[in-house]
RNA sequence: GCCGGGAUGGCGGAACUGGUAGACGCAGCGGACUCAAAAUCCGCCGGUGGCAACACCAUGUGGGUUCGAUUCCCUCUCCCGGCACCA
């Protein structure tokens, strides 16, 4: 068993915090992982830290940028221009999240796009591996999976060409599409803003070009695009419908992704809910190719149907064929022409590495005049990025820090100028995991250590990490095991994702369009005598602060609680129990204090609970043990029973990881062992001894040190760590007597006392006056059946709905389902 | 907008394979102890009606399947996460 820590620790928030303060992001990152490592040894974790790293460690990144290279001979990184936002005012990049409401976060600026070449990693190559993959992770959560499935998005469709001619030339406008069925259907097509036929057409129309400039100014998060108004304008060029020979205006509309597929469409308003939309604002002709079991097609309105997979009409000769023949008829017969074939696109994009900012590894390359962008050969790795830089927010330091920028061409020797990138952080944990089994190994990323380690059995992250985090490390992971350097192909056996911690987000707007977050803890929230919230004011000045809802504890949005208070304040014990007791780790948890105090509540009447045991109960503990052989009085047997019902519950919730249930199981033996019967005192004993035993065995790896000194003073052992996890003992469980809950028709109708025999207990509640006042009595319990749950068993009688002679009754299912199941039938529960 | 989740008392949550909805805890109320307070201990604690036994309503909304639905299916609403430069 291993685990290890490590401090993903390049990115934003260390150059936003040096921004505030004036520090370099390299001390204020070093500070606090120092304060981070001293908190987490605090709360008593397992962590080995003989394997710690840093990812801002050149020790950790110089591997990145090895592994870089590799990527590099192999040809899975390449150089293309990408987009970026670009903040006129301060003349930098930003990041999405600092981009607010199309405008700069620190200047207010209005954000504009620009076009700047970056590096790529072919993750593309990987896509269908990355996909196929997903069935030999039977460990992991099945929403992960439909959402990695989903973010490949791997379709089957058909390419197809629209010939033209431009300058006497023949071309070919290329569009995918997963529903070549509607080819006939096409009125029109579509291309992105930023597709080449859009630029030739707007070099001859300023309206068109005033249009693809507005495109090209927009939002640059698939988000905000999503929801832009469908809007288009006509390029005055035609191309030729492959089959049918009509002539089809080309138009660009701002719904087109260039970045998807051909960078263009064919428009179907027929049965494309888009293109429906685009055809009625700009008058298109809407021409219905699929007809969908007779429906009658409108084009007044779109019908959800108007997409369904039907038959082919109005299509010629495809008249008449279905979803599957249609495509393969169409493709085929575009393939005799050369006009398209099938094609698989992928909706995966391939993963732009280059960050226009300073704290990341940096891109391991030099451009050089004469022999163009050169390698760094990896005897002079790391390049070390200087850690005493201080960002203003105006472009990226290392730029404007000659010693990193100038140096001499590997390859020729001339003066030639460092690469200023830095890499995407998710580089840096796209891999660390395969470093922490040999961190200190400094002739390689990794070495045959990893063999015994990999994979990882079990990973927990963030449910926020379910795509982009997780889908990197699988890539990554692949590519390491084709360069040789390790055996497995997917990093992670088992993977539990855990809710976020939410919290309020509070916010002041300033002057300029910024935005100043302020921390929960020192906002004071106003109510009116009814209790409703009317506002919030910040402590430190008494003035209102705006509510921005709730949301991820982050450092951008200044929402984060710090849980060394609650150490401070509790203890480590209790601030662990508080927080797996209060909710299971895959749901999401919206912080609040209160209920810690119940926790150190338990906490001291457990310890109340040993000192009693040790000085009064202890003593009376018979030298041999009966407890397996001994009847026990009722009320003992009832807290035993207790005592192992809990165990074997808690047990089941400890492999499915609720910790929650078995930290209220813990409670539970708690309150049975200090409410049972003193007497006869030795029987007394013994079950407070095994009741206490097992509870301290449940609470240790929860609250390990107290439970650690009390299995110690309790004289259970040395260390309670080491000792086996508890069995439950079924005979504990079992009893002669059972609670029998009587429903009729699936309602509650009574409870009785009844023998442990199902058959018995039958005919105890037969004989019973419980049911008798329900009608149909005895007659009329025609259908019944036992169900059992927690040592109880449930007995439904079932009538017939209405009077046995009603002729609806006779044909109604519930009549004749009661008639068909005559018998009593039983079911032993489960737990008894 | 698209993809993935979620919604149960005043609050966090429990309910395993469809079978007693609300375990355990927090807050609240009442009581004991105390000169008093805190701490601790005991009791009550979804809503409506009823002296009570009990009945009816109730797991975001509306529908469906079932003898029986918090649980399965469909619809809608709201909230959360992701949407490729927060990580």
């Amino acid at each position: 068993m291993l685990q290890p820590m490590g401090w993903d620790a390049f990115g934003l928030p260390a150059e936003n915090a040096a921004m505030a303060n004036g520090v370099p992001p390299a001390k204020w990152t070093y500070d606090n992982i120092a304060y981070m490592k001293k908190q987490l040894q605090s709360l008593g974790f397992a962590i080995d830290w003989e394997r710690e790293l840093a990812t801002c460690s050149p020790r950790y990144y110089r591997w990145n940028q090895w592994l870089f290279l590799r990527m590099l001979e192999r040809g899975l990184v390449y150089k293309k221009t990408g987009t970026v936002n670009w903040d006129p005012v301060d003349q930098t990049v930003l990041a999405n999240e600092q981009v607010i409401d199309g405008r700069g976060w620190r200047t207010g600026a209005l954000i504009e796009k620009r076009e700047i070449p970056m590096y790529y990693l072919r993750i593309t190559a990987y896509a269908e591996e990355l996909l196929a993959s997903l069935d030999e992770l039977p460990g992991w959560p099945e929403r992960v999976k439909t959402m990695q499935a989903n973010w490949i998005g791997k379709s089957h469709g058909v390419n197809i060409g629209f010939p033209y001619e431009l300058g006497g030339e023949k071309k070919l406008l290329r569009v995918f599409t997963t529903r070549a069925d509607t080819l006939m259907g096409a009125t029109f097509c579509a291309v992105a803003a930023e597709h080449p036929l859009a630029a030739h057409a707007a070099k001859s129309d300023p309206k068109l070009a005033a249009f693809v400039e507005e495109c090209k100014r927009g939002p640059m998060m698939e988000a905000d695009l999503a929801q832009l108004d469908k809007k288009g304008m006509p390029t005055g060029l035609f191309v030729t419908h492959p089959i049918s020979g009509e002539k089809i205006e080309v138009w660009v509309g701002n719904y087109v992704l260039m970045a998807y597929g051909e960078g263009a469409v064919m428009g179907v308003p027929g049965h494309d809910e888009r293109d429906f939309a685009f055809a009625k604002n700009y008058g298109l002709p809407i021409k219905p190719v699929i007809d969908v079991g007779g429906k009658p097609y409108s084009t007044d309105a779109w019908q959800p149907w108007y997409a369904d997979y039907g038959r082919c009409v109005n299509s010629g000769k495809y008249d008449g064929l279905d979803y599957r023949a249609a495509v393969e008829t169409i493709a085929a017969d575009l393939k005799r022409k050369g006009l398209g074939d099938k094609q698989i696109t992928w909706r995966l994009r391939d993963w732009g590495i280059s960050r226009q900012r300073y704290w990341g590894t940096p891109i391991p390359i030099v451009h050089c005049p004469s022999c163009g962008d050169v390698p760094v050969p990896d005897g002079e790795l790391p390049v070390v990025l200087p850690e005493n830089l201080v960002p203003d927010g105006t472009g990226n330091p290392l730029a404007k820090t000659p010693s990193f920028v100038n140096c001499k061409c590997p390859k020729c020797g001339k003066a030639a100028k460092r690469e200023t990138d830095t890499m995407d952080t998710f580089v840096d944990s796209s891999w660390y995991f395969l470093r922490f089994a040999c961190p200190d190994q400094e002739k390689a990323p990794v070495d045959e250590r990893v063999q015994y380690w990999m994979p990882v059995d079990q990973y927990i992250g963030g449910i926020e990490h379910a795509i982009l985090h997780l889908l990197y490390s699988r890539f990554w992971t692949k590519v390491m095991r084709d360069l040789g350097l390790i055996s497995v192909g997917e990093p992670f056996t088992k993977l539990l994702t855990q809710g976020m911690v939410l919290n309020e987000i509070f916010y002041r707007k300033e002057g300029g369009g910024r935005i100043t977050y302020y921390n929960p803890a020192d906002v004071e929230l106003k109510h009116d005598d009814k209790g409703q919230r009317v506002g919030a004011v910040l402590r430190s000045d008494g003035k209102p602060v705006e509510s921005d809802g709730i949301g991820t504890m982050s450092k951008s949005k200044n929402n984060g609680v710090d849980p060394q208070d609650l150490i401070e304040k509790y203890g480590a014990d209790t601030a662990r129990f508080f927080i797996m007791s209060t909710s299971p780790p895959e749901m999401t948890l919206l912080w609040s204090d209160a209920g810690v105090a119940g926790a150190s509540r338990f906490l001291s009447r457990l310890w109340e609970s040993a000192y009693e045991f040790r000085q009064t109960i202890q003593p009376n503990l018979p030298a041999k043990r009966t407890l397996a052989r001994v009847r026990l009085p009722e009320g003992l047997a009832g807290t035993r029973r207790e005592v192992h019902l809990n165990l074997k519950q808690a047990t089941f919730d400890v492999l499915r990881a609720q910790f929650n249930t078995v930290t209220s199981a813990c409670q539970k033996i708690l309150n049975a062992l200090r409410a049972a019967p003193k007497e006869p005192a030795a029987a007394h004993a013994e079950i407070f001894e095994e009741g206490l035993s097992v509870l301290l065995l449940l609470l240790s790896p929860i609250s390990p040190h107290i439970s650690h000194y009390l299995w110690r003073e309790l004289g259970f052992g040395k260390d309670v760590l080491k000792a086996p996890w508890p069995e439950t003992d079924a005979r504990a469980l079992e009893q002669d007597e059972i609670e029998l809950v009587l429903q009729v028709n699936g309602k509650l109708r009574g409870h009785m006392r009844a023998p442990k025999s199902a058959r018995a207990a039958c005919a105890r509640a037969r004989r019973g006056d419980a049911l008798h006042q329900w009608p149909g009595g005895e007659e009329g319990r025609r259908g019944s059946r036992a169900a059992g749950q927690c040592g109880r068993l449930t007995v439904s009688c079932t009538l017939p709905p209405r009077p046995r002679s009603s002729l609806a009754a006779a044909s109604s299912s519930a009549a004749r389902r009661s008639c068909l199941s005559r018998r009593f039938t039983f079911r032993e529960a489960r737990r008894s």
